[in-house]
DNA sequence: CCCCCTTTGAAGTTC
DNA sequence: GAACTTCAAAGGGGG
């Protein structure tokens, strides 16, 4: 396999990142490795099992339809990206699926044609055994739902990106939507959608949109995203709706890569939906991979890796923690220096600690009072510091 | 509408 | 450096 000269100490493709496998009998699995039994149904929630086991045949027919529809709905992306190059290698880099999350600087050793090609930059993955585009599964940066025309990027980004040039025209094939189109995509392409809302303001600062920028849904709406990223596209509809702040997500690890893979596949042979289910299957199958099967997905998941930081150098897995009520989150995420930014409960502590402790004891009964009305929000370890703070047990105070 | 579940791995934080 | 936490994907289920 291949390695990508990382070029320090950051080895995405360590050795080590092999996992150990468990011993939980796994060896029978991996012989039947694809052929889902019942005897890994037997494992999960048993009402799940049954269920699967009763409808097996009966859904057949509906699973023929969700196929056919599925089906449907490849080829017409298949009709969209005719003027990709498909690869057909074979195996795991099977299809074009990082069309995109280009491989923008880097020479795809995996692909026969080498990186001339304008999709020969791009990792190829997955095999869609069940009528899913090819594209689709595996990678979140896939191009699978765009149309070939790009009415909104600018025509010279190209130029702009200097050494991204020769992805650029991808790019304009895999960002090609206008926000008002995005309503006219499916489900399954809302990851994608929600990039094509940014336009070309949703530009990362290196000229590349990407498809990994998308709009928070809830908690991820108190991303502080880089806010340079990010400006409003267009007009909000509804007048009191927030704008959605674009949201970087984290580049997908082996076994999530692996899942992407697999699920259309679990699904249809076990006629289970509830992912959290299939998910447990997938891990069982996940440790009955041979290391070498396990090491194409690390070995992807290093190429992930390694985009996401030369498309996002100052992106941070932190930049996505949300989690406003832990004064550690909110320490962590702004930094000391950016106390402003912090929430309530958070700045309790480091505000009580701003008072010289002979002060503490006069003001600590009416902050505790605030404290108080707020505990449903404080965390316990702003208790314990108020706690300590005030000598008393806050908990044993009568408001 | 939003969170939970469920999995593994990467990355971040805390001590 | 160990231990812990969060988030990536997925979509049904439930409040």
């Amino acid at each position: 396999m291949p390695q990508l000269n990382t070029g320090g100490g950051d080895d995405l493709g360590a050795n080590d990142e092999m996992i150990s496998f468990k011993d939980e009998g796994e060896q029978d699995e991996k012989i039947q490795e694809n052929a889902f039994t019942e005897r890994d149904l037997a494992d999960l929630k048993s009402s799940l099992v049954n269920e699967s086991e009763i409808n097996q045949n009966t859904n057949a027919v509906v699973r023929r339809g969700h196929q056919d529809e599925q089906r449907v709905y490849a080829e017409k992306h298949r009709e969209l990206l005719d003027d990709v190059p498909k690869h057909q290698d074979g195996g795991m880099y099977k299809t074009p699926a990082y069309s995109g999350y280009p491989f923008l600087m880097l020479p795809d050793p995996y692909l026969p044609n080498g990186p001339v090609s304008p999709t020969a930059n791009k990792v190829s993955v997955v095999q869609q055994p069940h009528g899913v585009h090819p594209l689709t599964s595996l990678l979140p940066y896939s191009n699978e739902h765009f149309s070939p025309s790009p009415p909104h990027l600018p025509a010279d980004m190209s130029q702009k990106t200097g050494v991204h040039r020769h992805q650029s025209q991808d790019l304009s094939t895999f960002y090609p939507l206008t926000p008002g189109g995005v309503s006219q995509i499916t489900p399954s392409m809302s990851w994608f959608s929600h990039s094509l809302m940014l336009g070309s303001s949703g530009m990362h600062p290196t000229g590349i949109p990407h498809p990994a920028i998308v709009p928070p849904s809830g908690k991820q709406e108190h991303d502080q995203f880089d806010r340079n990223m990010y400006v409003k596209p267009h007009p909000e509809p509804k007048r009191d709706r927030e704008p959605k702040k674009p949201v970087i997500k984290k580049p997908l690890n082996a076994f999530m890569l692996y899942m992407k893979e697999m699920r259309a596949k679990v699904i249809a042979e076990c006629t289970l939906k509830e992912s959290a289910a299939i998910n447990q299957i997938l891990g069982r199958r996940w440790h009955a991979l041979t290391r070498e099967e396990q090491a194409k997905y690390y070995e992807l998941a290093r190429k992930e890796r390694q985009l996401h930081m030369q498309l996002y150098p100052s992106w941070s897995a932190r930049d996505n923690y949300v989690n406003p009520g832990s004064p550690k989150k909110c320490r962590a995420r702004f930094g000391l220096n950016q106390q402003t930014d912090w929430c309530g409960p958070c700045r309790c502590v480091p505000f009580l600690m701003s008072f010289h402790p002979a002060s503490l004891s006069s003001i600590c009964l009416s902050l505790l009072s605030a404290a108080l009305h707020a505990l449903p929000s404080l965390t316990p370890r702003g208790i314990v510091v108020l706690n300590q703070l005030c000598s008393v047990n806050i908990f044993e105070i009568n408001i």
